[in-house]
DNA sequence: AACTATTTATAAGA
DNA sequence: TTCTTATAAATAGTT
């Protein structure tokens, strides 16, 4: 239908074939609609131009989606499958490594999962088990070290900071004293006069005992 | 293009519309193919006649899934995105379940997991896990003891028809001993006949013990 | 994008 | 259904 009759093979000439594609294009879009409109048929198209560019053709009344449901049951033929049965293979796998971990760990607490295990294996749970609760403890221990290490470093601070105003206390205290001595006063007259506290207060920062007793007992500041 | 112009609207007539529709599908069909020929296009199309026949056409060198995947990539519209995302959820849960269910068997373990506990957690695991311990030993010690129990009981009817057995010889050799009486012969010479070893192996069942000495030992039967 | 000579599709009839 | 055929519609080549 044209000018001249035309052979129906690929149209070597880019642009003509890109002319004739939107033309018949057309045609069929128009087709398309006319079969539905006429015959009450539901159409979908889709076409990809040689350049991957879309056009789609879809009766109203009704989706693409839709369309596909429908011919996926008309042709038996399941298009998401593919998809589908990777992610039920993934799905399944990982409730399978589920099922495993509940079960380990259903043995590891204690419940009813230890009903299928043999001796030997009650045997090397057991001692799993026992050497696990050790590296738990171990683990509260050396927690609640470095914690306590923490609180102590910066009371040794404090303690050093006090002892050293103490320090310089007693140093302004003795020239007091040599004040006093001068002045004619005792040095039990100096004390009632409120430097004797001081001495009470006198700050020796402990040696850190962590390993001696065993326990996590929290090692204060002792106070001399 | 025909005898007479039509109007582009529903036939009534449901034979002149089902005619109209397999001439127009035909007619549609070859458009389709030659667009594709010609042009390079791939094409997919879907027909659901008015009585739901299906047709459908695809362009050679591809498939209808192929056009479909290619069609949800052009128009970003994921037609199968209702199961998909389903099952996405529902494997991303599981996945997160799994991480959970790792963590917690690291934990029991005493791996890695065990750095984000706090000193309380801490506590508590390790009072979980000595139960836990606790319990497994105490299922270990009480399958030994079920697999003992049926052994025993196997051995005591082993006993039992040992013991049958040996009455029985011994009933036999009273009856021998009252001929040898008759014919003269000693008690000693009987013995020496043979018999004196049947006393050697005179079985008696041990007393299960259990729980006494709260130990795993195996307590066979012992030869009296 | 429009024109138009021709080919093609098809409506109606057999 | 399928074939025929007059005619409508589509479109190839041209402008």
């Amino acid at each position: 239908m044209g000018r001249g009759k035309i052979e129906i093979k690929r149209i070597e000439n880019k642009t003509n074939r890109q002319v004739t594609y939107s033309k018949r294009r057309a045609g069929i879009l128009k087709k398309a609609n006319e079969l539905n409109v006429l015959c009450d048929a539901q159409v979908a198209m889709i076409m990809f131009s040689s350049t991957d560019k879309l056009t789609e053709f879809v009766s109203p009344n009704t989706t693409m989606k839709k369309t596909f449901d429908m011919y996926q049951l008309a042709s038996g033929c399941n298009l998401w499958d593919s998809h589908y049965d990777k992610m039920q293979e993934a799905l399944k796998k990982q409730k399978e490594i589920n099922k495993k971990l509940r079960k380990e760990i259903g043995q590891r607490v204690g419940g009813d999962d230890l009903s299928d295990m043999s001796f030997e294996e009650l045997c090397g749970l057991e001692q799993h088990l026992d050497s696990s609760v050790k590296i738990v403890s171990q683990r509260k221990y050396s927690q609640i070290t470095t914690q306590t290490q923490t609180s102590k470093t910066k009371l040794k601070n404090l303690a050093q900071m006090h002892n050293n105003l103490l320090h310089e206390f007693e140093e302004k205290l003795e020239g007091e004293y040599a004040l006093a001595d001068h002045e004619g006063l005792s040095a039990l007259e100096m004390a009632a006069n409120g430097a004797s506290h001081v001495f009470a207060f006198r700050l020796q920062s402990s040696q850190p005992n962590l390993h001696g007793d065993g326990g996590y007992g929290f090692e204060g500041l002792r106070l001399g």
